[in-house]
DNA sequence: CAATTAACTGAACATTCGTTCTTATAAAAC
DNA sequence: GTTTTATAAGAACGAATGTTCAGTTAATTG
């Protein structure tokens, strides 16, 4: 997962990854069957944890905790995550076809329930957004956003950002502070 | 620039590019020292095009005026460039040390115009957000964005993804509506 | 202790890689 | 019409690629 994050997949052997756990090439295909299924697995099993992540998320009524329930999960799981997450957007096009597709419906699993989310906060009148769809993908592609520039240790905590984040996407849909 | 975008830098062979220009790999050599360069001149074209067109906007003095002129212009400018903007986001470890160093700068450039703005917004008074650092970064992740799903010919035109995203990025930086 | 299973090495396979170089061809310049 | 220049082909280079496999070592089982 390292070497992948740090050089891509198709730029990183088997031999670098034999190398750095210490063995020979020959051996980690007693670990899997080829090196596209390390890939795949990494991916599957990220995602996974993502979708596990947010359904043990309780159940909130009111769609302005949901959300802020939903983007402190988002902003906080993927910070934590920082080769996985780089790994899921960067190395899409080096998935099969067959393994793409699979991927691809977990994360529209995932964007599907932050719509959801939208769409109800939509309905009550507490969100006031012209598009739930393109609401969906803005808030997505913010909340990831995080991963280009935040560290842990680094001039902010990670409860600080979720707080500087929350605000901005509150005011993005249009919502009430509570 | 396609194959780059397509398969990704490492991935991408002389010989296919060859290929495709109906010239065997050799020849290329009289065109770029070496693969690097291709990669980088790619980068260095898109970012310099990025930074121009930002020159070419007229002085703002409202910063809420000077926000939607900006956000226009890099939503604009990226939704127009899908190939240039995918591989100047997903390449940038494929770039040699001297080579990052100057796009990172160029990057950095760019992200401190927007940061002018936002700033200039809260002294004013006008913009209500905690961290101009962290709403320059929110709000280009967002807005650079649109490239994961904006497709000339959707459902949406151009001008009205233009719209809602100015919404959305209004509100989220706390400004009044005009 | 003997037999079996698991794990690993290291060589080998056929391809492919970026790049160089000699040679050939066609266009431009004089 | 001859010479120079630009452009390309195509073979060649050593190195590296993912993967396979026979042989070796160590651990586990009976």
């Amino acid at each position: 997962m390292r070497l992948f994050a740090q050089h891509g997949y198709a730029a990183v052997s088997m031999r670098q990854i034999a190398r750095d756990v210490g063995v020979q090439a020959g051996a980690l295909y007693n670990y899997t069957p080829d090196k596209q299924s390390l890939l795949f697995d990494l991916m599957q099993t990220h995602m996974g944890d993502l979708l596990a992540a947010r359904a043990e998320l309780p159940m909130e009524p009111d769609p302005v905790a949901a959300l802020k329930a939903f983007a402190r999960l988002h902003l906080r799981f993927h910070a934590e995550r920082p080769d996985e997450v780089f790994i899921a957007y960067m190395e899409l096009r080096n998935l099969s076809d067959d393994n793409f597709t699979k991927i691809e419906e977990m994360r529209r699993a995932y964007e599907d329930q932050l719509e959801a989310i939208l769409r109800a906060g939509i309905e009550q009148g507490v969100f006031r957004v012209a598009d739930s769809k393109i609401a969906t993908m803005a808030a997505i592609a913010m909340l990831t956003g995080v991963n280009t520039w935040f560290r842990q240790g680094g001039r902010l905590s990670l409860s600080e950002v979720e707080q500087i984040y929350w605000e901005m996407l509150r005011q993005a849909v249009g919502a009430q502070s509570e």
